[in-house]
DNA sequence: ATGGTACCGTACCGTACGGTACTGTTGAAA
DNA sequence: TTTCAACAGTACCGTACGGTACGGTACCAT
């Protein structure tokens, strides 16, 4: 409960390391019990009086949203430098990228973060879903979008619009992973099943945005990537 | 308590006429307030009293788990006798799928549910994530395999393994949705994208799974699904 | 009529938890 | 050494809610 406490705060760190040793024992109680874990625990837990959680985080939902942005914060991994651009690079580019999505999906703390936060956006309590999805599915589409851009300007796949190429690699990536570990089925995913569903699916979305300048010969007229990029349906 | 002790009979009702109103009221309450409404609050709404729901569903995860099942229950829909079996059946079949699958999905009723489940998943507590995934995600598995498989028999698509097959399939068609409804994202789903994204998806599910004896020629030699083949991560 | 059953409405109880106040204790600045 | 701020530990308060008990009523069956 203590590991990477040493970032070296670049920029304003908004929590003081004795703030982080407190989110993290709030984040190892969220993944223990869930939702529900009261006050009271988590200042035996992280030996603080429980005055001082209400003083630096104001009430217990203040203390769940800093515990998520916490979480959030640290999560940003992977730097897509794309130097040059071949079939081999995208594909290494998609593939880390599913690699990266799958482990953080089905790890622990993010299965109870996603739980508080769906279970609060259903009350409307909170805003925990909001901080959920910005940092997770939209922050990586806005970095795998320019992966795919860079992909098509060179010529290696062909879509019209990245947002749907994007959830359609999404999609292929996923699957039914995140629905049925956040419900509680016992899936075991493990570096090798990752590794080979995230080889998977980028086979199968290379297969269907075919480019027109690579080895494969047959260019644009797949009907899979041309239907539905009127664009609607964005959120 | 008292639930499931009479389960002899076929028709057995499960739940009486007022029973089934209380759950309907159960199920209203969720969508509108999600988990944590009260037990008092349903008596009054149901205009029943407390005493009854407790007679009936002995405690408030037995309520829970009724409302689950009933509402599971009445979900089940579309027959797909697959009488004769042509490209056109085939894709029409994963169509009406997915349409159905993305209208569940998105429907208030369900996200309460899948909410109320996956917050439950979370302390352990009661099984309702079982319920839901065995009566969402695994039940329409069921009925969509045999569907593909004769699809394959047909010679209309390739795969290896049916389960798998289908995940991409569920994949391509779910995609973010129901990840961000659940978080609460503001996603507009119309009868309109609902039609678009259910041909987008079925017509990639047939790019990928390019049948031998169907208009196009080219055969087996696909890699999106000679992939993870193993029938490993079933779960 | 009489007894029994099923139910509504409501009062009640126990408890768990969010939030606050108070009392040390430490440690650093002055 | 004194002073002050931050904090741990704990006692305390109010309340909301799960669960139970009880009185009253309508509807049978005998």
């Amino acid at each position: 409960m203590n590991e990477a406490a040493k970032l070296p705060d670049i920029s304003a760190p908004e929590f003081s390391t004795r703030q982080r040793e407190v989110l993290d024992c709030a984040l190892e109680l969220l993944a223990q019990e869930g939702d529900g874990f009261s006050m009271a625990g988590l200042a035996r837990k992280a030996s603080c009086s429980k005055e001082t959680l209400y003083k630096w985080f104001g009430d217990r939902d203040g203390l769940l949203s800093a515990t998520v942005r916490w979480q959030a914060g640290r999560v940003r991994a992977g730097n897509w430098e794309r130097a040059r651009l071949d079939a081999q690079a995208l594909e290494q580019s998609l593939e880390a990228f599913a690699v990266n999505w799958l482990t953080v999906i089905s790890s622990r703390t993010s299965i109870a973060l996603n739980r508080v936060a769906i279970s609060h956006a259903g009350n409307g309590k909170s805003r925990l879903g909001e901080i959920v999805l910005a940092d997770g599915r939209f922050a990586i589409g806005e970095r795998l979008k320019p992966v795919l851009e860079a992909g098509r300007a060179a010529g290696l796949i062909s879509f019209e619009d990245s947002e749907t190429a994007f959830r359609t690699f999404f999609g292929l990536v996923g699957r039914d992973v995140q629905i049925r570990v956040l419900l509680g089925d016992r899936l075991e995913v493990t570096a090798q099943s990752i590794a080979r569903d995230a080889a998977r699916a980028t086979a199968q979305f290379m297969a269907l945005h075919k480019g027109h300048g690579a080895t494969t010969g047959n260019a644009k007229a797949n009907p899979a990537n041309q239907a539905n990029q009127s664009g609607q349906m964005e959120g």
